[in-house]
DNA sequence: ACCTGAACACCGTTCAAGT
DNA sequence: ACCTGAACACCGTTCAAGT
């Protein structure tokens, strides 16, 4: 729960506790305040001393892919249904969906993914296992391969969210509002709200369910994957 | 061509003109060298009379946005081929593959894309277009918000490379060897690599043709809904 | 109306120095 | 072995002041 407590370093500083620390950070106050000095602070310490255990801030942020990508493994192995008994859609399904319950808790986290430029070893190893599902259910690794593409970070459970964090501070009503004087620019943005908003009385701009949308993209691609699989 | 030339500001800046070369300097030295500063410097003046025009740096990015999204509806319209004679597939798949044009131009700009906190209207009226297109193409409104939810930023051309820029610069060998010294962790990314290089001798470590990876991803998707709305 | 100089608070990082 | 203080180059930004 607690970064980190009582005066300075009792027990030395180490990677591990400088990577957590780094996560911890960043799902308290945002990744944008994920700085040396305010890192360094949680865990009582100089900022300078960081620079003993980690190269520098960008080794801090590959480090923290490990962390999360070790949260992941955890939670698939927790969740993870065996492929070879209920099929490899359902086994895939899963492990995604899994992924995606850790990448919940740390929303900050697939745009530190998007900005690592060295490939991370912990997740290659993730999408080797992803391979292994498709493998074992019977798919060429040609298919396998494009798959992986067609993919993409969907694999880990996360989209590029384009519309995500509009400010849904209860203000409903101005936004419609706003939304009504642009009739003429987005004419069928505004008759789908109106037309979906009416089908389901509770949904209002903030309309969609994630969770809904997240699974409804995966099945089409993994249904369209099935049906390539079986007429190849 | 050039961002500006000339010593100093003969005609006044405007805002146009600051986005303009915010774009220009992230093509041509990268987003991460897009400073207020360097900025400036391109524009011949100094970094404080940016402020004068936009409102902070935040402001240009989404200024960059609007630009882009410019770039890609001159592109759209240019290559765009109507939705009533050749279906909405066609129709939206050339759409697509017109913003992917504009976007390979500019491969910082998915970068940006993914910052901005506020929706863009110009992103918002593109998306319109796109709902437009699936709307005459005889999709309901309710499948339309899946689908859009469904491609993402693959809509507008890009997807989040989880493995782009890794350093192509011709030791391939290396990465090679460094691979096989972990087929014990990756084992089914290590075959299906060898399998698929074999199928094609001339790809190696560098054997992803991303267009066609792209390709592939949109037609699935494309498909699946051609599927769910004919069967709706 | 449009641009600038000086200054501020904040970054990541280096390096010699402490214990 | 592990941590720190002082310093540096660089950010975005404010504000009063220039023309």
């Amino acid at each position: 729960m607690a970064t980190e407590t009582g005066p300075g370093p009792q027990v030395p500083l180490n990677r591990q506790r400088v990577l957590r620390a780094a996560v911890s950070v960043a799902d308290a106050r945002g990744i944008e305040s994920l700085t040396m000095r305010s890192l360094a602070e949680a865990l009582g310490v100089e900022a300078m001393s960081l620079y003993y255990h980690v190269a520098n801030k960008e080794a801090i942020l590959d480090g923290v892919v490990e962390v999360i990508m070790g949260e992941i493994d955890e939670a698939v192995n927790r969740a993870d249904v065996p492929a070879a008994e209920d099929g490899w859609k359902t086994a895939l399904r899963a492990r995604i969906l899994a992924a995606r319950g850790v990448l919940l808790r740390h929303p900050w986290a697939p745009g530190v993914f998007g900005t690592r430029t060295t490939t991370s070893l912990a997740v290659v190893r993730y999408f080797d296992a992803v391979v292994g599902v498709l493998r074992a259910g019977g798919f060429s690794y040609d298919l396998i391969h494009h798959a992986l593409h067609a993919l993409g970070s969907r694999a880990l459970g996360f989209t590029q969210e384009l519309f995500e964090p509009a400010n849904n501070d209860g203000d409903d009503d101005a936004a419609t509002e706003m939304l009504e004087q642009l009739v003429d620019q987005v004419p069928y943005v505004v008759e789908m709200m109106g037309e979906v908003a009416h089908d389901d009385p509770d949904s209002t701009l903030g309309w969609c369910d994630d969770q809904v949308e997240f699974e409804f993209g995966l099945d089409l691609i993994l249904d369209g994957l099935e049906r390539l699989r079986a007429t190849a």
